[in-house]
DNA sequence: GCCAACGTTGGC
DNA sequence: GCCAACGTTGGC
């Protein structure tokens, strides 16, 4: 299965906000970079893991980890008017946006910070270091083993 | 809060 | 289709 890693602010959507939801997932929405976008319309699905990323904190770090459990399907958001995410210019018929669900799936004992990530080598030549403001970046396969050997407790 | 990097918008 | 102006991301 493909992996990716999926950027929040914790402060407006935690990993913690993610394992409280009642009806057992999050609805991951608010996507409008394109490559994001497009990554998520088409190549993301479910089944899917997808590590979690805290941004704009201290530290920023990949967090736990979560499934996709639905494909992606047009962002709600976009037609809501009173939304901060309200795009004018989308339409139901041509929707602009796209969100996906994932279900909460762990929580590392030991978040992996992006300085460490940084430092180690295997984990240089990922895309989150390469496209530092790219919110959804697919995982490679390797990548992603040595994240979860250095997030174990 | 600053600022570098980079994405988006819009006039021409 | 270029490019300047502007906006956003996100680490520090």
């Amino acid at each position: 299965m493909p992996t990716w890693l999926f950027k929040t602010e914790p402060d407006e959507y935690s990993i913690d906000d993610l394992a409280a939801e009642t009806q057992g997932y999050g609805v991951w929405d608010g996507i409008r970079n394109y490559q994001a976008r497009n990554f998520l319309r088409d190549q993301v699905a479910t089944g899917d893991r997808v590590l979690i990323y805290h941004s704009s904190c201290t530290p920023a770090a990949i967090v736990g980890e979560a499934e996709v459990v639905r494909d992606a399907y047009a962002d709600q958001s976009q037609f809501d008017s009173a939304s901060k995410y309200f795009d004018s210019k989308a339409s139901m018929e041509k929707p602009r946006w796209f969100s996906v669900d994932i279900r909460f799936a762990e929580k590392f004992p030991q978040p992996l910070p992006l300085a460490k990530i940084k430092q180690t080598a295997a984990l240089q030549k990922m895309l989150l270091l390469q496209q530092p403001r790219l919110s959804v970046v697919p995982v490679a396969e390797a990548e992603y083993g040595a994240i979860v050997e250095l997030t174990k407790a």
